[in-house]
DNA sequence: TTGAAAGCGGACTAATCAAGTCCTATTTAG
DNA sequence: CTAAATAGGACTTGATTAGTCCGCTTTCAA
């Protein structure tokens, strides 16, 4: 009937709760560079899953690394301006409550036309990014 | 190493999509008695789901219902007194943004013990909650 | 009294997704 | 030149979602 929705949003995936726990014990350590392997260790994620939570981080820039023996990670900005939208974007790619507020799949659900509650889901989506937003690694004592 | 989650919070089912254009429907009919193939046809939702989807809605005492040749669906309470919170319980149980904080399955997750996120997880949890329990089909419009 | 129309409800399937693993580069200090 | 680190693609597994199917029960009216 409607094609399957492959979005999931607000609810934390382990990718994204593991993202939170590293960026909390990279920024205890600042400015230390921290090896996955470390946190790996200390916070008890299966290594190879969080090095590519990390690879992901960097290359959304909420991260810098240096490569090599010594190599490591660093916070690419200070924890208040990191904000957990950024980091489920980053991790979760675009998510929304539902599939017709997510860039790119406009149009895809079939119902679009007829739908009776996309302009309210529309201003909840909002809301809920609004609160996500609203919060950095500041703030995940 | 974690236990696989399997609780989605806040990107919508469906189900719930479903659920809230129903409601929507049976609310704007209201006080007429509706029947689940007469929403069927007229929001172009699979007769099948629906169904179950209404008849969930029922059991979790959101809608009332008549059986028989003349049956149908109606609003248990007002409009206003129907919570977004509510009907996404109703349809897809306890949710959370993180399996700890998932009645019953608190302790199923592994890292509990040393989860350095556990507690703003919790204050985050809340406040996702306080939105959508401060939405009811009335808002929907 | 019987049949059609409705609600009720379990079992099942197919597609999709999340989590985790594995393997092979590439970089760089010593 | 090798060990330790980042980088990143391919893959497997299990769980979940969306949707279907089928049979039962209730009620009304012809
Ligand atoms: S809200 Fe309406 S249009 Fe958007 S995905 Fe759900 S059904 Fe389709
Ligand atoms: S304890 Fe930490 S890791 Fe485990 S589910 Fe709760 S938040 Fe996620």
């Amino acid at each position: 009937m409607i094609s399957p929705l492959s979005s999931k949003m607000i609810r934390f995936s382990k990718k994204v709760e593991y993202a939170l726990m590293a960026l909390k014990f990279i920024s205890a350590s600042n400015p230390r560079l921290v090896t996955a392997r470390e946190i790996s260790d200390k916070v008890n994620i299966p290594y190879d899953l969080l090095s590519k939570i990390l690879q992901r981080l960097k290359s959304e820039k909420i991260l810098s690394s240096t490569q090599g023996t010594h190599g490591g990670y660093l916070l690419a900005s200070s924890p208040d301006k990191i904000f957990l939208y950024e980091i489920m974007r980053a991790i979760d790619g675009d998510r929304a409550l539902t599939e017709c507020l997510i860039s790119g799949k406009e149009g895809e659900c079939g119902l679009e036309d007829s739908c009776s509650i996309k302009s309210p889901v529309t201003k909840l989506q909002k809301e809920v990014e609004e609160l996500f937003k609203s919060k950095t690694i500041s703030d995940f004592v």
